[in-house]
DNA sequence: CTAAAAACCTAGTGAAATACTGGGTTAAAT
DNA sequence: ATTTAACCCAGTATTTCACTAGGTTTTTAG
């Protein structure tokens, strides 16, 4: 199992781009500045994210990305499945050859370890998440502070 | 949260010594043989789960390592994080400033995820895993697997 | 039409962790 | 006294992470 920051990172960006869903599509760059994470970092994550067809992309001034499905159906484990290609615990990867062709004393631990981690995972979709007390008031203050900061997209100028 | 490979060889030995604990101390030579894995390896992995008092040590011939306590009261969560310093799937370790001193949006799920994965590893000892069939049948492949090699301890030979 | 904004792409890089190797020293049993 | 084994330390190849740097392409706004 691997649960690292890269992982973190895609929930994070992914979680950002659901609560500014009403506002059109949301550029990366505005992602950067809110969460904190490198821009060339955030489109190595988003080329994964949209190859996993959970975004989409539109090109050119005024663009960005958006969730492909409604948050609703998008769930956390799909998104760090979707950046994390290896995210079972067993480290065979499901075949069960660990120890040169013979399966390991602790395979099946393991594997139920996967499913566990697995399905508590699968059953947090990013709407849940929006709508958690505590996401939102930070989410607030993020908002603010980039205001601050003067981070505004092009069509939040131009309007 | 990091549970790699080192996480799983520890278990996997520790696991190896509860299933061989009633023939007296058992040699990291006699693990390397049986679990494939490399005996300096070994050495430093135990070096941490000593620390840890999970095992004792007994030196010079006929020594090895034993089990601290009975495998009942030895849960693989504390395996995992005698040798997995951080274990935790937050990255900012359970402190709130895991954003330039705010918290990050999804410090919460990954504070849940922890928990999760936690008191499921807590729930499993060493004693429930060697009871399981499907060790039984692995542990006695390897056994008579080394005899074949001729992986003998010193009081297996003088016995 | 041009300039700018954004996605998109590729290559490289420093730091950290992993999984080892190799060389010893020390303690205890035969 | 020799051997067995734990103990300890230093180094190392590989991998991953997180990021930097430099570009190209598409699209919009002026």
């Amino acid at each position: 199992m691997r649960l690292t920051t890269k992982g973190r990172y895609a929930v994070t960006a992914m979680l950002d781009l659901a609560i500014h869903a009403d506002k059109g599509p949301v550029s990366l760059a505005d992602i950067s500045g809110r969460q904190d994470i490198s821009l060339s970092y955030l489109e190595q994550l988003f080329s994964k994210l949209r190859r996993s067809d959970l975004v989409q992309s539109i090109r050119g001034p005024g663009g960005g990305y958006r969730l492909s499905r409604p948050g609703q159906n998008i769930y956390v484990a799909e998104i760090v499945d979707a950046v994390n290609e290896n995210v079972d615990a067993t480290g065979c990867g499901g075949s069960t050859n660990c120890q040169q062709g013979e399966i390991c004393l602790t395979h099946h631990l393991w594997c139920d370890l996967s499913d566990q981690i697995h399905s508590f995972l699968s059953g947090i979709s990013l709407t849940s998440l929006v709508e958690r007390r505590e996401v939102q008031n930070i989410s607030a203050r993020q908002d603010a502070r980039s205001v601050d900061h003067g981070e505004l997209s092009l069509r939040e100028v131009h309007h």
